[in-house]
Formats: structure tokens, sequence, C-alpha cells
DNA sequence: TTGTAGGCGTTATCAT
DNA sequence: ATGATAACGCCTACAA
């Protein structure tokens, strides 16, 4: 059985108030009996029990994050910055991969709730739906501890996004291509979710501003986002149902490494008769020749910056409610067009 | 403020026992008094404090994840399985990336403790070194709480293993290789960890058998494995020197991108001039053209052993201390070898 | 500088 | 079936 503050107080021969105070580093104790106590603690390899400790103090230094699926490449990274600078600040992670159901999401943060996190973070814009009733559990939620989201936007008391400017972005990206003359372009996405329509927008307002119709440019990828194959097969259909196309415009960079494998199947020069670009900047767009053009879209900076906001927010200072980074183009070989 | 369970019993009007009662699915209470509460509960939105639960039980089915880097894709990956079997067995998961610092892993690990988890995952060979004093931690850890091994072995009570036999697997690589004619090999690798060291013991053991001298022929990658572009250089370098090969066995998929990367840049054709392989089955070996062939180190199988071998130790049954799976061959364009 | 005692929110053991 | 009440291990005024 573990030791509790009281078997070390017997044992150092002082009261367990001042085993606390040792513990705590408080300044009020004597040298000798500080160090009495430290070697007590030592000997017996005594950590506090950190349910009592928690109870006590209603904190843990400890913070919820919560993850639809971390075997993804972007959340995956996106969770380990968040840990990292999470430890870096004197805070724990409690790590919760929900999958993208919406009852099961609740389900998950209120036992996190209940777990008497400092504050929460959700990682990916899928935690933010449409409807106002669909993110009733974030509303609820923001009542006990501040909700920290990354890369997604949602207004309301004790809730902080961090995001970058997709849409802009993907204006900006798309804008590229049709400066270059590359004017055939469609666009390949996998997700609805905020961040997922906010790209979409972005893609549509660039062809709109030059009279495009975008709607028919459009194309919803279902299959499981990193079947790079699946991918192949759907960029083909699409060419074989008679779409031309001079350039690939896609929200993720698996759907650019298919629009790849599309090209090489078929022995389309990429750049010459293709151009392609990814989104996330992510290890994937080096593996392959030509290497993928990307859009970083400043993770590291992100979770950095949610981190620094939580903190803040947790000793009670004013913090913007959304912080906004932009995007910025990482050019390899698929595009041609010069920055 | 949060509700407490006296709260609730307030505006129930009944005794905290009973609402306590309710909450634990006791059957003695009446289903009128149940339903009173319960409906005081639902609309307050009510949930226990964790910690002053954890405090009365000992234990709050959570179990503790240590990962060296949860942004590597394998461990990515691992760590994400885990999540999911934990979280249907009913246990939750604290994680902690670490990093690979001894002391800082040691910390964490204490750490971890602290908070009363009923057990303790290890993710990745890298938890374990090669002299006992460097796995001192373990040992004191595994006083407390049962020590779950991912890919990596080390025999004491209480602490469990569950490995692929990376040192069979590939002697068995080695030897399709050999088999082929392909006798002119190179090993690259980038770690030496557990299971690091047991691949170049897989690889040197197939070569020495037929009497090759394999030590000129394995090449450490110090760099960051997942700059591929580095490992090409690294490739070339190697052939820079002088060194013939016609097949490159990796202890990683990201060496065996590398060693893609060196061919393209060289105009080598692969597989007819140079045969690949790599090592963990990842998605980036799909990610170019020729797809790489690659070792499936059945990493599913694994994590889901581990917590049925977690769940069953926690319930008091006997389970053994090392679960041993063999790896699997996944041939794909970068090999010419049939199985 | 040190010790005493009350409180934190549950669960569990008694009674009733 | 229900209600008091004592743990659980720690923190922190308040006293000494």
């Amino acid at each position: 059985m573990s030791m509790t503050i009281y078997d070390i107080s017997k044992k150092a021969g002082v009261s367990i108030a001042t085993v606390s105070r040792v513990l705590n580093g408080s300044s009020n104790v004597s040298p000798a009996t500080r160090k009495k106590v430290n070697d007590v603690i030592e000997q017996y390899d005594y950590t506090p029990n950190a349910y009592a400790r928690g109870m006590g103090l209603g904190s843990l230094k400890t913070v919820g994050i919560l993850c639809a699926d971390c075997s993804d490449l972007f959340l995956a990274k996106a969770v380990y910055y968040l840990q990292q600078e999470l430890q870096a600040q004197g805070y724990e992670a409690l790590l919760c991969c929900t999958g993208y159901n919406l009852d099961v999401k609740k389900n998950y943060l209120n036992l996190i709730l209940s777990k008497k996190v400092d504050g929460i973070v959700l990682v990916g814009s899928n935690f933010i739906a449409d409807t106002e009733a669909e993110n009733k559990y974030i509303m609820d939620a923001s009542a006990q501890v501040p909700i920290m989201l990354l890369n997604a936007a949602f207004d309301y008391p004790n809730v902080y996004s961090i995001l970058c400017d997709d849409q802009g972005t993907m204006t900006e990206v798309t804008n590229k291509f049709l400066d270059a003359d590359c004017t055939d372009i469609i666009y390949l996405y996998n997700s609805l979710s905020y961040s997922g329509r906010k790209k979409m927008k972005g893609f549509k307002a660039a062809l709109n501003n030059r009279g495009i119709n975008a709607d028919k440019r459009m194309f919803f990828f279902e299959g499981k986002s990193d079947d790079v194959n699946a991918v192949a097969d759907f960029v083909q259909e699409i060419a074989d149902k008679g779409v031309k196309f001079n350039g690939v415009v896609c929200a993720e960079d698996t759907m650019a490494l298919g629009a790849m494998k599309y090209a090489m199947r078929n022995d389309i020069k990429v750049p010459e008769e293709l151009e392609i670009i990814g989104y996330n900047d992510s290890i994937l767009c080096e593996c392959c020749t030509p290497e993928i053009t990307s859009v970083d879209n400043r993770l590291e900076t992100q979770t950095h910056q949610l981190v620094a906001t939580l903190v803040g927010v947790l000793s009670g200072e004013e913090m913007p409610a959304r912080t906004i980074f932009s995007g910025r183009i990482v050019e390899r070989k698929t595009t041609s067009f010069v920055e």
C-alpha cells in the first residue's frame, strides 16, 4: 500500500502540515525540518495522492484534449504540439479520441469535465457544426471551463478560437492558378467541417470572381481519405466523365496525392500538363516525386498561441476570443507559378 | 460553480446517500425516488466530481500512456489504437509525450503514477534500454501498477510485453532478397531501441548465415527520420563512397522513402536495378510510385492484445508475460520476389 | 517555525 | 428503502 502524508509525518516526527509545506515549497520551514522531511519522502519514494490533492485544490493543472481521430496526420501533429506546449506550461493532457459521432463527443466532453480539468481543447474543426442545437454541448461546457478551439471558430463567452484563415488562403491559392492561366481547375475535398466549408468558400469565391461557375468543378470524396489509391480512382472517374482539367486544388494533402497517382497512371506530366496543390503541408508532400506544393496552415504557431491564450485566461487575463493566422503556400514541384 | 452531491440531494429532498445510490445504480432505491433524483441530476446537468470519487474508490479506470513522440506515424497510430481499445473497455487514457530523454521519461512516469492510474502503457521500444540501471524506473513503477510494453520486451514481475518478432521477420525479409539473388544488400536504420536492435540482429543473422559479412553493409542515419530528402542524401553518400548495392533493407518506411528518392534522382529503376523494402507498412508506402513493399508488424493486433492483457491483469487473472506476433511482408512494387 | 482542525465531494457502513 | 456519518488524503487558515 502506498504511503500517505500521515505516514510521512509520523516517520519524520512532524505534523502533516509541515510535510505539506515541504511538499508545496512553502518558505516557512526551517532548513533542518525540511531536510528531515525530504529524506523520509525520498526514502519511501512517497508521492502525494493526486485525487486528494485535486479535491482540495479544485485544479490539477490538467487540460482535456478532445480529438476525433488522432491517427489522422494533421490531428496527430496538433495533439503532439499541444501536449508539448501544455507540458512546457506545467499542464498535463488528458487525451480523448472521440470519433466523429456527436453523441459520443458529448459523452466524452462530460466525462472530461467530471475530471475537473482546467480547460478543454477541441482539436480540429469537426467539433463545430452548422446548427446551434448541435453546438449546445459546447456552450454548456463553457460555463464550467474555458473551451479552446483549434482550427475552428465559434463565438460564445469563454470559448476561444485559434485558427488559420483557410478561406482567404484558399482564395489566394486559387488565384495563383488562375493568374498562371491554369483555369480548368477542379476542387477535391472530403470534409464538410468548419474549416472544410471555409476552404470551399475560398475556392468558390476566386472562381466566381472571374465569372467561372464553381459548382460543377467541386468534387466530394466520400471514402477514407488516407486511401490514396481510392482517391486516384475517384479522380479517374471524374476524368472519365468527361471533365477536363489542368489544375487540381485540394482540401487535403491526401487528395493531392491521389491526384498525383492519377497523373502517374495516365502518364500525365506534372506540372506541365497538370498542376496540383495540397493542403496541410504534411510529410506526405515530400514523399513522392515530384514533391507536392501545399499550404502550411501554421499548426505550430496555432498551438502555441492556443496554449498561451488558455494560460492567460486561466490566470484571469483578458484574452482575444479569436486569433487568426494566415496560411502560407509552400511551393514545391507540382505547380509552376512563382511566388 | 458546479453542483455537488449535496446540492442535488437538497433539490431532490433526499439524503446524499440516496443520490449516491442512484448515481451508482444501486438496487435499493424505490423507482419514485430514483426518478425524482434523476430528474434533478438531468436538470442541473450534474456530473460527480471524479477526484472525490477516485479518492473513495482508489481507481478511476484510467490508464497512462507514455509515448516518446506521438507525431511519429507509427507511435501515433499505436496511441490511437490503444485509446480506442481502452475506451471500449471503459478506461480512459492519460497521454504523455515524453521525448527521448531518460530523466524526462522518469519524471513523467512518476507524475502519471501519482495520478493513481490503474496501469501504464509504454508505447514503443525506446523505453527499454540496454542496461539494468536504465530500466530501474520501470521496475520501480511495476511495484505499483502493471506496466504494459508495446513492441518491446522486458522480463520482470508485473511487466507485460506485447511485441512483434522483429528479428525473425527481418531475417525472413533479408532471406527473400538473398533467395532472389539480390545479394548486394545494404541495411538502413536510425534507431537503437529494443526493436531497432532486434531488427539489426535479424538482418545480420541472415547475411552471416550465407557467409556474408554484414558489418560493412549497415548504415546508421542520425538525422530526423522524417526528413526524406536528408535520407536520400545519406544514401547518395553511401553510393558515392563506392559501396555497390542492388537491394536496400530498411528499419523504417521513411528510410525506404529516402532510398526511393535516391533512386529517382539517379534514374535508377526500381525494382529492376534496385530493390527496396520498408518497415511498418505506413501510409507512406502507398504515397509514391512505385509503391513500397513493407512489413506489417500487426500494430492493431498488438494493441488489442495489450489491452486485453491489461484488463485481465486488473481483474486478477493470470496473464502471459510475453505475447509475440510475427510480422507479415506486404509486397508491393519495389521488390520482385514473389511470396 | 510548527501544529490543530475544518473542509473538499464522494463512497460505504452502519443504523433506522 | 433511506438517512447519518465516518473514512479517503490533502490543503490551508488559524492558533500557538
